[in-house]
DNA sequence: CCCTGATTCGC
DNA sequence: GCGAATCAGG
């Protein structure tokens, strides 16, 4: 499929209005990779739309040996799983029944407009993971099985571990080793 | 592992 | 011009 008007009219628009290159691509479907739409956002020259303008070295330090194409893959349909996006924020439930203790909101709600609208959009449904009282982990019941994921303030006595499996080698359960390693947040780049 | 954008280069 | 493969980074 070419890109019509349209179809690059739009790029444009969620381009610049942060959209990532995969979501883009979602959001066009029909066969619209995300390369597509990096491919396209380069030849529009509309790259970089938020360079600090410092560190952008460009270190190509492989010179790529040899990076030849494979065989066509004869189908190009792909169904992304898009609405897979999970943003949510760690749930701080820091005591409660003390006197009136907590006030301790920070000045972070500022540039949140656009991007928790997206958020909702995107992912109606994302929840934190809750663990029973049960199946919380102190510091001394972890071991080498168990997700060592902390939730809460570890100040606090309700400071607890995730606690669920996890697989070999991993610190922690499928659902946390995610979070551990991707940056959910962060607007630095 | 998941993801991001950047780049190359055959088509 | 297009985009898959690949890279480099988080």
């Amino acid at each position: 499929m070419g890109w019509t008007e349209e179809r690059v009219e739009l790029l444009k628009k969620l381009w610049l209005e942060g959209l990532s290159a995969s979501q883009i691509a979602g959001v066009l479907g029909e066969g619209v990779t995300r390369n597509a739409v990096i491919g396209k956002v380069h030849r529009l020259k509309l790259s970089g739309r938020a360079k600090p303008a410092t560190s952008t070295p460009r270190v190509r330090s492989a010179p790529r040996p040899a990076a030849r194409r494979v065989s066509s893959p004869a189908s190009t349909s792909r169904s992304s799983g898009l609405g897979t996006v999970m943003k949510t924020r760690n749930s701080m439930n820091v005591g409660g029944g003390g006197g009136g203790g907590g006030a301790i909101h920070g000045a972070t709600a500022l540039k949140m407009e656009e991007e928790f609208a997206v958020e909702m959009e995107m992912a109606p449904q994302a929840a934190e993971l809750f663990i029973p009282v049960e199946q919380r982990l102190t510091l001394l019941q972890l071991s080498e099985h168990t997700c060592k994921w902390p939730i809460g303030d570890p100040l606090t006595p309700d400071f607890y571990f995730c606690g669920q499996h996890s697989n070999e080698g991993k610190p922690y359960c499928e659902f946390h080793s995610r979070r551990a390693y991707h940056q959910i947040d962060k607007k630095k780049r």
